[in-house]
DNA sequence: CGCTTTCGCTTGCATTATGCAAGTGCTGGT
DNA sequence: ACCAGCACTTGCATAATGCAAGCGAAAGCG
């Protein structure tokens, strides 16, 4: 958890150290589309575990690219969304979606942001 | 090893099956950057572990991201160098770099690829 | 040629991360 | 009060990663 140290000056390999692994990217991804629930994270295609989950979510509102949020019925259920950091990610996500579609067969776009 | 299955049919999550770690991106970045040789890789600033190296180049050739070839002087020591495939992720990587430089600080564009 | 060095890995083993299933505490609804 | 659903936590098995050492083939050298 000690995200103290880094690699290199690399810009990469410090991008890589925040998100580069195989779940953040998709939480990211599934924000942008407008989930915002343990459960509905949980409930991608992908099934992350739900420790897993947890952990991610954690670490990225600890890095500031997500945040929680109350909505606003009274301190009911909470969620996530994206920070302002967390949005500046989408083009790196559009890019690899991009990427995606075009070299891995059998892939399609069927999450999109609603707002864009 | 088994690549056979994948998690969605989401182009960022297959993608992420394939570079979604923390060494992968940094070969393409040095391939891209005019290094073929493991000692090269492993010269890195970053510092990856020699069995890690030798797994994660196995794996690019396999994905056809990265290609073996032998210099011009008879079966000497050979190299590694991306494929148009794997060329073909530079957008994906310079995203990367971008928002790395903007949003991390501390970090710095040190490599830099011969033909670009 | 022999000898030594370097290179490109491989191996063994400790540590860490991931995955799965089950459990826990809190909340909201009835 | 009771129950169901949600948001996690916990325990434990398995896989990935990291570190250090070793090993065989090629390159360099005398």
């Amino acid at each position: 958890m000690a995200r103290l140290e880094r690699r290199s000056i690399c810009p990469v390999a410090c991008a890589l150290d925040l998100f580069g692994d195989k779940w953040t990217l998709l939480l990211i991804r599934d924000m942008a589309c407008g989930k915002a629930l343990f459960k509905e994270f949980s409930a991608s295609p992908e099934r992350i575990a739900t420790n897993i989950l947890a952990a991610r979510l954690d670490r990225l509102v600890a890095s500031g690219l997500a945040e929680t949020f109350v909505p606003p019925l009274g301190p009911g259920r909470g969620g996530y969304r994206l920070t302002d950091r967390g949005r500046s990610l989408l083009p790196v996500l559009s890019t690899i979606a991009d990427w995606g579609l075009r070299h891995i067969r059998g892939t399609e776009a069927r999450l999109r942001p609603p707002t864009t």
